[in-house]
DNA sequence: AATGAATGAGCCTTCATTCAT
DNA sequence: TATGAATGAAGGCTCATTCAT
């Protein structure tokens, strides 16, 4: 299997430095070759074309990012908490890898259409966690009963993300992740979280 | 004044028209030219060069935008009214202009770095918008003390933004401005608005 | 209408040039511009891709080769004459356009299978003229009455070609056109053509 | 000896089927070494380059046909059906193995000059095998006494050569075989040959 | 003011060949 | 002998911009 092979990372992580330094329309596949250390021609071993790199780039970085968050929420026993701690490391996450933010944020962004629509593929498990978290608050009485699901999701993934690309766009000058509680309790309050209440 | 040459808005609304329909990486200039109905070089007598276009698009189209929403905002007299209609006005204007819709929402964001720092300083004046109708209900009451204005501003246009492009993305397929209420409940919410309490 | 611009016989002027001078697999697009004076874009406003520029050169030089031998033709009044004519025909005009030689019998020759059935096509007018003369003789009862149509094509084409490939291969260091008559000798006699016995 | 060990013959069989299968220029030493069951490096155990792999096959391949034909001549004791067991031979054996028939009449053109100058080095043999014919036909009477060995010699090749040529672009359709003696008529009249005319 | 023919810089990808194992 | 991962050179094509008319 190629992905379980060294220089597979090693050209993806290649690919994060190179994009994030010189921009996407400026990310030449030797570029990513050189900064991986490898021939151009052993990218092609590896990934099937230049869209190929940048598809798996965010396979691969994403997979490992929900999956981190996944394992993190198992800390919390309620919605109005897990969202806390999936805006926490969404955040954390993010001022941890600054060229990652970057890619992310502001150079995927510039791929065609088509990559986005596959972005938004590997995308869409984030996106049914969130539902998950907001689902089961919604069960449990802690957010109102009214609550539009899909709706919620796009408020909570649309204001971490615009949150987010404000701080990349800002060059990463102050700190992101101070901005999770204050984050949390808008988005708590939007929900109808009782708990919030409570806790006031 | 170039702008308030026929043939100006006659560009502008040729290249709304290509990049909806053909794509950002689509959208030649012989291609808006031709939708335009005047010669390639034309186009530079008018804009400085492709880029230039793309920035007075955005100018043009998010001045009317704006100035429109302005003049709705003073039909209401308390913040979160103000919101709703902001919400209801966003969502209205690029219901109404579809290709405007994939242009802002998809297109558009495929340009470089700086485009997207130049169509920022554009949407600056909407920000601000939004962060006086926050300040305003911050001021009387309305909404809670401690919110943070910046933060409460990028939750607002997050929240938007990602709507419409969801919206877009799904190929407009459903009314968008049915969304406007109930993310307008969320935000007002969001904001600790006690009218929304006392209207439930 | 592109193909009466004057660059455009410029640049298929060139591409026999560069072909023959540089051999079909090393007669790059830039080449032929710079040979031609023109950039290398000028080559694709008169030329969808570089196999559009050997089609056309094959249908431009192909054309007045057909159209130079029918004329020719008119002069000879019986089928075994006219035979004569097209052979010397055929090996003058190569002659005299000792590049064209080289980019016919050598070079298009390692073209893929889809060009040289284009190509093919473009040959057909040139086979169908000498099925119309061997018809001619069969009728008039030049020809034997039991000649093969299509064979009979198949072997002055395939004789004729094979001369010319062998002299190009050569060098070009004797004289085709005097070839024409013995070969035409054999010919006529293959064909059965009773003019030939009388002649003897 | 590398050529008589098995995976020499078993890698130009290879050639032959991918070369038929794919094209000349789809034909990648990977293909060939995995219709082989070799490793790519292996092929550069038995051959010194790609070239060399097609030169391998047209003298192995040539060689086995024309050591064939050579046996069959002896059935004939004149030189005009010499030339019907040749043409018979020659057809029998391309119509026996398609995939050779494809490689030899329409892939192997495809390679550059130097390779076809190699390859014509082969053929040389064959062709000096016609002209023996030829002689000997001058000789003992039975061809005219003018005929040019050379000139008859190309007038056969070039025949039979477009004969299968086309037979071949035709998707080998029809019988091959059974053109062998209109063409030998020809071929013979052609000649002169005076055992034509007796039997008619 | 308007035209549109001409320019030319820039990059992804393939594949024959090598060489450490 | 045999393997197969790694190499790296090379070129067709696009399109924003110019400028002579």
């Amino acid at each position: 299997m190629k992905r379980n092979r060294p220089k597979f990372k090693q050209i993806i992580d290649a690919a994060v430095v190179v994009i994030a330094e010189n921009g996407y329309h400026q990310a030449q596949v030797s570029k990513i070759a050189k900064q991986a250390g490898v021939a151009d021609g052993t990218i092609y071993l590896y990934f099937k074309n230049k869209e190929d790199i940048l598809i798996s780039l965010f396979q691969e970085k994403m997979g490992t990012f929900v999956e981190t968050i996944e394992a993190e929420l198992k800390q919390a026993d309620n919605a109005s908490d897990k969202l806390l701690v999936l805006i926490q490391q969404h955040f954390g996450q993010l001022s941890d890898d600054r060229h990652l933010a970057i890619v992310t944020q502001l150079e995927l962004r510039q791929s065609n259409k088509e990559l986005r629509i596959k972005i938004n593929d590997v995308l869409k498990g984030y996106l049914e966690l969130m539902e998950k978290i907001i689902d089961e608050g919604i069960s449990n009485g802690e957010f109102s009963e009214d609550l539009d699901k899909k709706l919620a999701r796009q408020m909570i993934f649309g204001t971490i993300d615009e949150t987010v690309t404000t701080w990349v766009m800002n060059e990463q000058k102050y700190s992101l992740t101070q901005m999770a509680v204050p984050i949390h309790t808008m988005m708590a309050r939007a929900c109808g979280s009782q708990n919030i209440e409570k806790k006031v």
